[in-house]
DNA sequence: CTGAAAGCGCTTACAG
DNA sequence: CTGAAAGCGCTTACAG
């Protein structure tokens, strides 16, 4: 039995490039890579026989000889759906590629657990696969990605935990900052009994927002217990929402540490009865397009996801060219009144 | 003036992990690849000296070698944005991820230019980094995609263009029979000017579903002029369905080609006093996460977006390991009855 | 079962 | 400006 397999076109190499143009490979080598030292008729040469035989290099002989791979990880530890269903990491997205556009690298994301990379992920990361990498999203709980820039260039979007430990680079804005803005706002409008939806406590950003409330409500002398936790879905912001009321039905605003959440405390407060803003208002986070396609506009705390992608993708080719970039890059964040507060 | 670069750590090589088991790299390179003909104990040396050096092959040696990658390119010729507003991606994404975790590959996803592939694109698929692809919503307009299995494995997420040109392998649902469905049970309601909002035509599934409405509305003798283009998204929905109601003021019906269209088309509907099922009933398509996300639960065409998904994945996985698979994988649609039909 | 050797397709000093 | 040669870190027949 003769399994016939689809043949497959074999792909020139360097050396048939070279035998086309009747020079050696390291000539090919040098126009491939846009060297100045090769004779203008020899470019030519070469880059016809390049066309006729449609020579493209191979990326693997490549990168095992300069050390290169011109590739890029995006590294979210965040589930499929996760991932997807947070506008956030769309505009980050956007802003990572926008610039990665112009350049030579590619990007390769790697959803990863969000507990602790798998042995596949760390394998990835310290094979060689990628020149560096960019890591979103991460929790507490593990520092494989905090120490991972021992290996290769790695920014953060986001700070990252145990700063003392170990400096990483990351671009942030200063989440403490922006809920203070959000929740005096809230405080502005007289409410006298503001509660907080908190993001994960294993999250920098989440710890951060949660701090800038706690600070705020405190300073006013308000009850500062009024906190619940949520994992920054739309579900887990409405399950938080209905611990909230329970334990305390007078609440009069809450503070959601993003939109997402706060689109699901939204729903649970008209579902009891509760009008938003008039009995509470409430204040979101991020300004993604989430804010805007609920039932009511989320008044929040704007922070420029687009904007730091970019600037992570900016840092990281820095670093990949060998500079040594500010590593700490605090954006910044204002307040964004719509009809929710 | 020393730039003082960051030390990174270096990696150790196979090499080293054979002068460090007191073997050769033959023998590392065998317990390392789990090769059979290997004595017990020195399996035992040699992984433990993996383990003391941390030992992780290098990919770009390892793809050179043996001419494979272990990477498998998810290519969507969509931009970022569509790509995360629709839920589709999210579950396909999913489904080939779900397979994929349980293989060695790992997959890299690769947005691409709507119209045609950049340059950058095509290097990458055919420059040896990825050892197969797959390529969903693909439009029409160049055959790149089409021809690029005469060099790599390639499974279509929807049939491609130009079947009889070149004989892909692909993973769809029946879209005519799907929209055929959708339409009769219009019909069944007692539906008399059915419109429908259409995808891009230069996508063979919009094709498709345009088609299954057009026969089922020519067969009862209905109007058949009532189309409108919509690119998918929800704006685009909204858009066609303000022009149909131009047209048509009195359409008491409307077959919409994805469940995001048919989200905007909701929403102009009520805001021009429609009442939705009342004087316009909607079905959408895909069932997706947007057809219960709205304001009014739809009634639409099931499609399996997540198993195409672990087909494909799986398709292209028996490709990858030589075999020959059916080319042709459709699997069943289903009408699923909610508010809005 | 194990090792020496060739080779995968590039890049890059080193000569000239 | 150009080429011969070594080397990147693996795999894989080929001997033994």
């Amino acid at each position: 039995m003769t399994l016939e397999l689809p043949g497959r076109r074999v792909a020139p190499t360097l050396e048939a490039v070279a035998a086309e143009a009747g020079v050696s490979r390291s000539t090919v080598s040098r126009v491939v890579n846009g060297s100045s030292h090769v004779s203008p008729d020899v470019v030519t040469a070469v880059n016809a026989a390049i066309d006729r035989l449609n020579y493209i290099p191979n990326r693997a002989a490549r990168s095992l000889a300069n050390r290169q791979t011109m590739a890029i990880a995006l590294v979210v530890p965040e589930d499929t759906q996760r991932f997807f269903g947070d506008p956030f990491f769309s505009e980050i997205m956007q802003g990572i590629t926008s610039v990665l556009e112009d350049s030579d690298y590619v990007l390769n994301l790697q959803l990863a657990r969000p507990d602790a990379p798998s042995e596949k992920t760390i394998r990835y990361l310290l094979g060689g696969n990628v020149d560096g990498a960019i890591v979103v999203s991460h929790h507490s709980g593990d520092d494989f990605f905090t120490t991972l820039d021992a290996t290769i260039p790695v920014v953060f979007g986001g700070r990252p935990f145990d700063p003392e430990k170990h400096r990483n680079n990351y671009v942030d804005v200063d989440n403490a900052a922006g809920a203070a803005l959000g929740t005096k706002h809230l405080l502005s409008l007289g409410r006298r009994r503001i509660a907080t939806i908190a993001g994960p406590a294993n999250m920098q950003a989440a710890i951060d927002r949660h701090d800038g409330w706690l600070a705020t409500v405190r300073e006013a002398g308000q009850d500062d217990s009024l906190v619940e936790y949520g994992d920054f879905t739309m579900a887990g912001g409405a399950t938080a929402m209905r611990a909230l009321l329970d334990r305390a039905p007078d609440l009069d605003a809450v503070f959601v540490a993003s939109d997402l959440m706060a689109t699901g405390a939204v729903a649970v407060l008209r579902a009891r009865g509760k009008r938003v803003p008039e009995d509470v208002a409430v204040v979101g986070f991020d300004d993604s397009s989430a804010a805007t396609s609920g039932e009511i506009a989320l008044t929040t705390v704007h922070q420029p996801s687009r904007e730091m992608g970019t600037e992570m993708a900016r840092m990281l080719l820095a670093l990949l060219r060998g500079e040594r970039p500010d590593p700490e890059r605090v954006m910044p964040t204002r307040l964004v009144i719509r009809d929710s507060a």
